[in-house]
DNA sequence: CGAAATTTGTTGCACCCGTAACGATCAAAA
DNA sequence: TTTTGATCGTTACGGGTGCAACAAATTTCG
């Protein structure tokens, strides 16, 4: 017979924080918190708002659809990002020759210069959150994500 | 100059795919959102709900701030969970003898039933996950993801 | 003791989110 | 060409979320 105080403890129990899933959550919600004040605080941009503004600054010109694919985003995310980025005159929508279905988006010079200021932080954010951990534990990490997302694709 | 295609490329770019805050986001929705087919399409919990549930499963009794405390949730998500599980009839509370602020609470046998049926699946769940990368992978992506929890605090 | 500050938990509010439905357009097949 | 099915992007809707404000209770401190 248990010891324990309750029914539910001891083989039946789960320890939540060793829980894979939920640690992932916890450390990707601690990371994304810490790194929105940057966006957030600066230019008042939301999540989605700088992944598409992260994904025009890196590709150029890119269609919603092709945005999406590329930052994981709900179709819907992106709509709405693309509209609040309009409205800032940050991007433009240019008709697709090919398919009138899309728009071609792109950064005005305007969204391209707080792209270019951003970036730099966003690499200075990373550089300090992994130099918190020792080379060994760095390389680990790494390692270990990058086998994640393979298994995931 | 450059042979780049628009302005922000190079190295004034970002690798959003490679950057780390990301990385973390896509991989946490892409697990959570697998195992959160099991609780909520078993029994219509929310994640905060399940935490909940998890979090009494595990220890028993507890206050409503400890609740928080051990699951990473924000008061309101824990208010607004515990009033569900009552509704369901999946917890009680009992008022604390020595500080009348507060409810202790713990799950009834209904509830208990719950966790202990979803215990091991959960468990399933995170072993199939692990299984999917090789056993080098999975002890470097343990110890990374553990000495990153250590540097956050 | 009594006032001020803190803690606990709930609720109103504005906002973010995914689902589903939709119109428009394109692609494939008859 | 005409029909059928797929794709693209937007929007209404129901529901989840954090912030701020709040009442009640406790703790701290003069």
């Amino acid at each position: 017979m248990s010891s324990s105080r309750h029914e539910t403890m001891d083989a039946a129990a789960l320890e939540l924080e060793n829980f894979l899933p939920y640690r992932f959550n916890r450390l990707a919600d601690a990371v994304s918190r810490d790194f929105a004040r940057i966006y957030k605080d600066r230019h008042g941009l939301t999540r989605p708002e700088w992944r598409l503004l992260a994904t025009l600054g890196q590709y150029g010109t890119m269609t919603a659809t092709a945005v999406g694919r590329h930052s994981a985003m709900h179709k819907t995310k992106v709509s709405r990002a693309v509209t609040a980025l309009e409205r800032r005159l940050w991007l433009t929508r240019r008709p697709d020759g090919a398919d009138r279905r899309v728009d071609n988006l792109a950064l005005t010079k305007a969204g391209a210069r707080v792209y270019r200021e951003l970036v730099p932080i966003a690499r200075d954010f990373e550089q300090k959150l992994l130099a918190r951990i020792s080379p060994q534990d760095r390389a680990a990490l790494l390692a270990g994500l990058r086998a994640l997302e393979r298994a995931f694709g």
